[in-house]
DNA sequence: ATTTAATTGTGAAAAAAATAACAACTTTAA
DNA sequence: TTAAAGTTGTTATTTTTTTCACAATTAAAT
């Protein structure tokens, strides 16, 4: 298996959606200019990222958008079906269950951890609430490698440590704690005021005469 | 004014961040590699990006937190107060405009927008909600240059083009919907099936030996 | 006084990422 | 037949990003 960079992995499921997309409208054939523009990239990205995925197009008529699709999904996707743990069940843990629900054929959020005793044993999206004491239990259970943060910072930086204590390899943070961890575990902080202040930053960029 | 790359922009938000904690512990300086673990990044990238904001460092005693953070706050915010529009009040908008309440000095939600007539002239988090038929008036006279949207994804890009139009510069999309403008808009889709993917197929890496 | 130790800012080098360029291919048109 | 048009896969080139490396600086230790 080819080894592929984080950028080539986002834009390989950005491909993967486009195609999807156009699946579903009934498009047989694609050509790379056509996903460049949707994807605001150039051609010859595209071309050079599914050299990675090892399916030939054709020189007339593009890519075949299903066999594609094949080839970009079997690059990406584990053999094994990949369970999720999702930490805590607010506000925003609901929104991200709901989300995520159904939206993938091998990867699915799993198991949800709680301190609350109201939401404890219910199961949500057709995913159980299992008490936080018993994460370390259920995770090893399960085999589960990923793991989606929603709850307050300051037991932020606790919990992922028992995360991956017990076989974690990849965690999605969405508290306003900054994790870090060795590179061999897979972090992304998804602080929104990131996105906010990038965009307040871009937006005062004047168009250039 | 320098330019700045998005990467670029985005460690400098951390820094800042991370700068804000150091501040609330009366830690008073600090040197690049302090924050260059702390980033998970190596310490002459962080003295690099600290060249632009235009403030020296001592070779003694390194840089002096609230100095520092001054500097960095004076590059990356911009004069005026950024006001925000938050387009779609469910549970993910619920959860946002919570977030964002009150955590940046100068950019903050500022006008929410929605469909749904019980949560129209509710003010919510200090912020209105106004009808979608008024976003172009509300827009224009609040000079709003940043939306965020979390509305379901097939009026995504109808509402993403009304935005546009009435001289919104970046766009937060929360929805399923890939969005794609030409290069003087920003755009974030955050669609969280990608980092999903991502750690998924991140966590296959197995340990080298 | 001198040396040692530690750090910064930055030019130079290396690495990574994006883009350009083009031979090879296939179809259609002339 | 041959030429033209349009695309792919891939090599080469360019651009961007990251890292290295070191003179300059300062304070403390000798
Ligand atoms: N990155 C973003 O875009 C974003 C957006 C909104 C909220 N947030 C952050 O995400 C987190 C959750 O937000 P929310 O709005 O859902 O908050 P919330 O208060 O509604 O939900 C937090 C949930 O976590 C549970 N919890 C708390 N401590 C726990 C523990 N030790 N073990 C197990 N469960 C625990 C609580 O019982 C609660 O149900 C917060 O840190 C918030 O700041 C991030
Ligand atoms: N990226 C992520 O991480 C993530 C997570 C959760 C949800 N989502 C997406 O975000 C969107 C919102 O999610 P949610 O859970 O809050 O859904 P929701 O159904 O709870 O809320 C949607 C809200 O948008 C309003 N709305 C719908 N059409 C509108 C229009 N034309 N103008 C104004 N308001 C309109 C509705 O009245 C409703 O209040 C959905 O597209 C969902 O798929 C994304």
């Amino acid at each position: 298996m080819k080894t592929a960079s984080e950028k080539v992995v986002h834009r390989l499921i950005l491909y993967k959606k486009l195609l999807k997309n156009f699946q579903s409208k009934s498009v047989r054939n694609i050509f790379s200019h056509n996903l460049a523009e949707h994807a605001s990239l150039n051609p010859a990205q595209i071309r050079r990222d599914l050299m990675l995925v090892g399916y030939d197009g054709s020189t007339v008529s593009g890519y075949n958008v299903n066999d594609l699709l094949f080839c970009i999904e079997k690059f990406l996707y584990p053999n094994e079906i990949q369970n999720v743990a999702l930490i805590g069940l607010g506000n925003l843990g609901k929104s991200i269950l709901d989300y995520c629900y159904g939206r993938h054929p091998i990867i699915a959020i799993n198991a949800i951890f709680e301190k609350d005793p109201n939401k404890i044993n219910r199961i949500i999206c057709g995913t159980r609430c299992y008490h936080i004491d018993d994460l370390e239990i259920i995770v090893k259970k399960n085999s589960i490698k990923i793991a989606i943060i929603a709850i307050s910072s300051s037991v932020t930086e606790t919990i992922a440590k028992r995360l991956i204590e017990c076989g974690v390899k990849s965690i999605i943070n969405y508290s306003n704690a900054c994790l870090s961890f060795p590179a061999e575990i897979y972090v992304e902080n998804r602080d929104m005021m990131f996105a906010v202040e990038k965009a307040a930053f871009f937006s005062k960029k004047e168009k250039e005469i």
